[in-house]
DNA sequence: ACCTATTGATAACC
DNA sequence: TGGTTATCAATAGGT
C-alpha cells in the first residue's frame, strides 16, 4: 500500500526490515483496538520482535483473554494433568528451545560446509544463494572498516606533519635543505582536520566497488 | 475508510456490527500474518467476538507464544516468590538455551551479512574465510550431487537402451523405418519406469548448468 | 456476497 | 526515529 507494491516475504535488509516492523506494528495494533472498540470484541495481541522485544495489546485484561483462550481450546486439546502446569509449561519450553537450538547449529554447521549429505540440490543452490549474498555483505562491510581505518589514520598523519612542521618553525636554526616541507599548505579548519586531508579522504572512499580486490594505496602527503 | 468516515465507538446495531466484525477481523488476520512473514515476528492474535466465539492467528505456535510472553510480563510484572527448586532448575536450564539461542541465530544473520556492524576486521576476515570454506564444501557437494544423478540416469539409460535392443531383436517383423518408433514406446522397466519418463528426467535435469560454470553435457551412447 | 467511492495504511524517501 | 507523499489496500454503505 504505498509508493511501490511490496510481496509478503521476509525483508532480507535487517534495516528495512526494522522499520516496515515499526510501522507495521503499529498499524496493527491500531486495527485491532479499533476492531474491539467497533465490535465489542475481545482482542489480544502479542507480537515478538525478530529481535525478541515484546508489544502487546488487549481490549481488556491480557491474562483473562488468555485464560479463556486456553479454556477454549482445552476443550478439544488436553486431558493432562498433575505435575504442576508451571512445570510442565517450563519443561514444554525447554524442549522447544532444545528444537530450535539444534536446528539452528545444524544450519551453521551446514553454512561451514558440514553435514551437507542429505541436501537436496535444490537446498544447495539455495545455501550457495545465501553464502554469497553473506559474503558479498562481509566484503562490503569490511572494506567500509578498511576504509575508515585510512581516513583516520591520514588524519593523524597529516595532524602529525602540522606538529612536525609547526616545531621546525620553532627551530629556525635547523637548516631544512632537500625535498622537505611545501610549508603553508596544510591550513587547519576549525576541527583541527586539514582540507587536504578531507580531500584524500574522500578520493579514497569513492574508489570503493568491486568485491575484493580492494587496491587501496595509502599516501601520507608528507612534506 | 470508505464511503464514509466511521466513528470508533461501538457499532450499536446488532447486524451492522457483525458484518463489520466479519470483514475487519478478515483485514486484522491478514495484517498480523503479513507482519509475522514481512519482519520474521512471532505474532499471536486472539479475538473473542461480541456473541462468544473465538478466532485465533499465530505464526508459530499459539502455546508456545503464550508461553513466551507470560515469561516476559513475568520478568517485570511480578515479585514472584519460590515457584519450587524444580521449577528455578528448569528456567535456568531455560535462560541458558535461550542465550545459547540467541549467539547462534546472531551468529547465522551474521553469516547471512546482517547486524556486521559491530565486528573488528579480524572478525570480519575471519566470516569471509568461513563463508568461502563454506561456499567452497557446498559448491562441491552439489557438483557430487549433480555427477551421482548423471551417472544413475546414464545407467537407466543404458538399461533402457538395451531393453531396446533385445525388444528389437524378438520382432524382427517391424521395420525400423526412419528415427520413429510407433507405440512400442512406453515399455516398462524393472521397477516399473516407463522409458518415457526417464527420457523426461534426463532433460530436466540437464537443462541445469548455468549456475556455476559445470556444462556437463549428457550423451546416452545409443545404438 | 459483490461493488466501488472513499478513507486509511504504508513504501520509499529525507 | 519521525515526517512527507504517492500509491496501494481496506472497507462503509449500498445492491
Amino acid at each position: 500500500m504505498a509508493r511501490e507494491r511490496r510481496e509478503i516475504r521476509r525483508i532480507e535488509s535487517a534495516a528495512a526490515r526494522q522499520v516496515t516492523f515499526s510501522k507495521r506494528r503499529r498499524g496493527l495494533f491500531k486495527k485491532a483496538e479499533e476492531l474491539a472498540v467497533l465490535c465489542d470484541a475481545d482482542v489480544a495481541l502479542v507480537v515478538f520482535s525478530s529481535t525478541g522485544k515484546l508489544s502487546q495489546f488487549a481490549s481488556s485484561n491480557m491474562n483473562e483473554i488468555i485464560d479463556k483462550y486456553t479454556t477454549h481450546s482445552k476443550n478439544l486439546g488436553k486431558t493432562d494433568k498433575q505435575p504442576s502446569i508451571d512445570l510442565n509449561l517450563e519443561h514444554s519450553k525447554c524442549s522447544s528451545l532444545n528444537e530450535q537450538l539444534a536446528e539452528a547449529s545444524l544450519q551453521l554447521r551446514q553454512m561451514r560446509g558440514e553435514e551437507l549429505e542429505g541436501l537436496s540440490v535444490e537446498e544447495l543452490q539455495q545455501m550457495e544463494k545465501n553464502l554469497e549474498a553473506g559474503l558479498q555483505r562481509v566484503l562490503c562491510t569490511k572494506d567500509q572498516q578498511f576504509m575508515q581505518e585510512i581516513s583516520e589514520l591520514q588524519r593523524k598523519g597529516i595532524q602529525l606533519a602540522e606538529e612536525n612542521m609547526r616545531l621546525r618553525d620553532q627551530m629556525p636554526q635547523v637548516p631544512t635543505a632537500g625535498l622537505a616541507v611545501p610549508d603553508t599548505e596544510n591550513v587547519l579548519t576549525e576541527d583541527g582536520q586539514s582540507s587536504e586531508s578531507v580531500m584524500t579522504a574522500l578520493n579514497s572512499g569513492s574508489s570503493q566497488d568491486n568485491d575484493d580486490g580492494s587496491d587501496i594505496s595509502l599516501k601520507l602527503g608528507l612534506p
